[in-house]
DNA sequence: CTTGACCTTCCAACGATGGCAAGGTTTAGC
DNA sequence: GCTAAACCTTGCCATCGTTGGAAGGTCAAG
């Protein structure tokens, strides 16, 4: 690519065309500053979340502080759970000033409903197997009411039905996974 | 493929080297009978979760009620929400007439660790949530604590609770291996 | 000039599943 | 026997959010 002109160092003050002072970050500057990785922020980028950031002459991707707060404002909703159309659905509410916050309680709400049920179904879950686990002896004796649970032999089977366990909130599906 | 000699008919019986009666199945059949689609029948059998299937001259998987066994007890325990390497332990423990109950009890206990923790991952999410929208007057007029929440304008916000979802645990970028 | 930290793009993978396509096989009806 | 339907086969793509790596360009410091 084109050799940049000025070598100016990263992170420093810059002075835009009305001459306000911002700080100018690269990616990796801008991932610490918002707690968003830089993979993350690069595909926030292709995918449309965010605007395509301004390019120095490197080619380097360029973000002012006004990026950083967009970018932690999409980390806090995605920590809260959010899928990132909802997500997209928030920035634009956040954006537009004359947003009625009856749209806004009411994406909520329902992002709540998906929560509570969620909840509910793993608490079936764990009610069960915690029963179960109460139930074993376990010992080095050989029997045991989990395993009979799930075999055909046993006719008191608690998770007989192949209801989904959907994990559709990445904050959550990442603690135990990987 | 080679064409098949005996053009018998499927879910009949059979007789196997032994010349003992089996009733065979294929994979649709094996599927409507354990509860497990054909499509991940296949997809365990990829990754090594049950043993490859024997196959008919023509080509086709071949399930006795054994293997019906084994997908139930698959089925069953991904209703429960174990991890497929929990499942490979499980079963493995299962057909092991000499396992200690102790070993199963321990996985299930574990497992039910994860599940606890994910519940109160969503509950302190969906309590802060359902705080926020309570907060939230939900008409026309465009303030909105939850926006707040999800911004940096810290000395706008709604009500200044230790809503914990903020800045403190995105948790988004830390791998925990197990 | 070299080194190393940083950036770029592209490509692959995860887990569990669905879907589709192109082709082979079996079965039932005529 | 012929045909159509219902089945099976493999293989590849897509999901969703995220991470990893490879191959290469850029930049600041020694």
């Amino acid at each position: 690519m084109l050799r940049c002109i000025a070598g100016e160092a990263a992170a420093v003050m810059r002075i835009d065309a009305r001459g306000i002072e911002e700080t100018g970050m690269n990616i990796g500057q801008a991932a610490r500053a918002s707690g968003v990785s830089a993979k993350m922020i690069r595909y926030y980028e292709a995918t449309g979340l965010i605007p395509k950031a301004t390019r120095a002459y490197s080619g380097y991707r360029h973000y002012t502080e006004h990026d950083i707060h967009i970018l932690r404002f999409i980390n806090r909703a995605r920590a809260a759970g959010f899928s990132t159309l909802q997500i997209r659905k928030l920035l634009s509410l956040w954006q537009n000033r004359q947003r009625p916050a009856r749209e806004v309680k009411q994406l909520a709400t329902e992002h709540l409903s998906e929560l509570q049920e969620k909840i509910s179904e793993l608490e079936a879950i764990a009610d069960t197997l915690s029963q179960l686990i109460a139930h074993c002896h376990g010992d080095e004796r050989p029997d045991c009411p989990i395993l009979d649970n799930f075999s055909d032999a046993d006719a008191t089977q608690a998770f007989a039905e192949p209801r989904r366990m959907r994990r559709a909130h990445p904050s959550v599906h990442r603690t135990s996974s990987k």
